[in-house]
RNA sequence: GGCCCGUUCGUCUAGUGGCCUAGGACGCCUGGUUCUCAUCCAGGAAAUCAGGGGUUCAAAUCCCCUACGGGCUACCA
């Protein structure tokens, strides 16, 4: 039974980096008819934001990635929330000083924090420096009397080539002699990712965990541990850093574009975010773009394990994106899109009442913008007239134009074509000129097409409102 | 500084020793269709495959070195 699980600190901002990690794991959860879970990790008191969780839930619902087991919906491996399972990782650390595993540490902040400076200065790897590992059994006892605070660090062993195996990289070296006695558990009770992740992936029997590159350094780590556990690990997949667009870092809160709602407010479709987060990082075997998200399951084998996608960051580009989301508009039929239309513009007023007013040709209007748009949000700058202020010349135009209107005999998409034919070839303007005096921008939907949709008199109404 | 990972058009990439005078996509440019803008169609510019050494009849592809980029190096995740 596949089970995989996605991992977000309630920090209260949607990073993208939640749905791209997620996109591995619902495939591999579904394709293999796995669970997939959503566990929350705030063990880290002083980042926690009231209210994140529920950011997180919306980020997943608007991608269609909701958790088959988590805090809200339960199962078999509750709680979901680290911070409702302090007993369990203070009993397993307690379970590895017993193995002679880890140790109590007594060192201030104050006394680290010089510590590290001076490491600093001499050029050194700053590193705890092991002082508390010599403490003998009656000088812990002594310290715990005294009420003194401590942490709980790891003992890493020496001269131990560390082997992290990865359906990415493959199998990654480390030296243990490299690694630094980790802190396990804080002085607050609370566990430190290390120690967390390692007993929580366990304990909710997790057979895939997906997560960035970022945290292949500290892997060995967690190898270590589970070995000194007796646990089987789990496959800990290191996936891509997605990159600025300038390459320079992470994707980070700099970038308007690295939270997921600025694509819910600016009106890309879900699917197309997706469908791009997993072409970045993988190519079709059919050399295709665009792509149904399931197929990405080819990229993620299990037997043998290997996920077949890049392995080195890569750069975000909205463009290309843009381009994607423009694409998938252009698939969906008139029904789906004016659902997604109403749902995106739900907030908007003037969008309200454009989609009531023009209820009867909304379609119409539709099947004619579908191709203009990049966004959903493009579509009321393509129905909604723009401020604008005309020459003489253009309320000349306005009027030759209304006097040919009103001149003919039925009001189709033809004569209406004809007419602005005639006056764009007597006049010798350019048709761009026709559109701004209809409305106020000298580009949009087809004007005979939309004039017929409409009535002669609001046309009309609308040329005389500029000769005036 | 140390340890990991990486390096093909501006960007995302194809490429697993000969089919590569390096293919595709986005973006950009030109033309066609046309009432505007898009869509659609046709075409174009754009990578001496980071650099240098090997190995080989043959290297973008294998090996080594250098450079560069990214990640990590917290009682943050």
């Amino acid at each position: 039974m596949v089970r995989t699980r996605v991992a977000p600190s309630p920090t209260g901002f949607p990073h993208l980096g939640l749905v791209y990690q997620a996109l591995f794991d619902t495939v591999l959860s579904r394709a293999h008819g796995g669970k997939f879970l959503l566990r929350i990790e705030d063990t880290d008191r002083t980042r926690f934001v009231e209210g994140a969780e529920n950011v997180i839930y919306d980020t997943l619902a608007w991608v269609g990635m909701m958790p088959d087991e988590g805090p809200r919906e339960g199962g078999p491996v509750a709680p979901y929330r680290q911070s409702e399972r302090l007993p369990l990782y203070q009993k397993y650390a307690q379970q590895l000083i017993d193995g002679g595993h880890a140790y109590r540490c007594f060192c201030t902040k104050e006394r680290l924090e010089t510590m590290r400076q001076e490491q600093e200065k001499n050029h050194q790897a700053p590193r705890y420096d092991r002082l508390c590992r010599a403490l003998s059994d009656d000088e812990v006892k002594k310290n715990l009397a005294d009420g003194l605070s401590y942490t709980i660090r790891m003992k890493m062993p020496d001269h131990e080539a560390v082997v992290v195996h990865d359906p990415i990289v493959g199998a990654v070296t480390f030296q243990s002699d490299e690694l630094d006695d980790q802190v396990l558990l804080k002085s607050d009770g609370y566990p430190t990712y290390h120690l967390a992740v390692v007993v929580d992936d366990h304990e909710m029997q997790i057979t895939h965990a997906v997560r960035g590159t970022e945290w292949l350094p500290s892997a060995p780590k967690h190898v270590l541990l589970y070995k000194y556990f007796g646990w089987d690990m789990p496959v800990y997949a290191h996936i891509p850093i997605l990159l600025n667009s300038d390459g320079k870092g992470k994707l980070s809160k700099r970038h308007a574009h690295t939270s997921v709602m600025f694509y819910k407010e600016n009106g890309f479709l879900p699917e197309a975010v997706v469908n791009y987060l997993a072409n970045i990082v993988w190519n079709h075997p059919q050399g295709i773009e665009i792509f149904p998200v399931m197929d990405f399951a080819h990229a993620l084998k299990l037997d043998p394990l290997k996920f077949d996608i890049k392995s080195n960051g890569v750069r975000f580009d909205l463009d290309k994106l843009t381009w994607m989301n423009g694409e998938y508009i252009r698939m969906l039929t008139g029904e789906q899109l004016l659902e997604k239309l109403q749902a995106f513009y739900v907030n908007d007023a003037d969008m309200q009442k454009f989609f009531k007013e023009y209820e009867a040709i909304l379609f119409e209007i539709i099947a004619l913008a579908q191709t203009r748009m990049k966004t959903l949000k493009d579509f009321k700058d393509l129905v909604t007239p723009a401020e604008a202020t005309f020459t003489e010349a253009e309320k000349g135009l306005a009027k030759a134009l209304s006097d040919k209107f009103e001149a003919l005999s039925d009001w189709s998409k033809e004569s209406i074509l004809s007419a602005i034919r005639e006056l764009i070839s007597e006049q010798k303007i350019k048709g761009a000129v026709v559109y701004k005096l209809m409305t106020g921008r000298e580009q949009g939907l087809p004007l005979p097409e939309v004039l017929a949709l409409l009535k002669k008199e609001d046309a009309l109404e609308r040329l005389h409102s500029i000769t005036q």
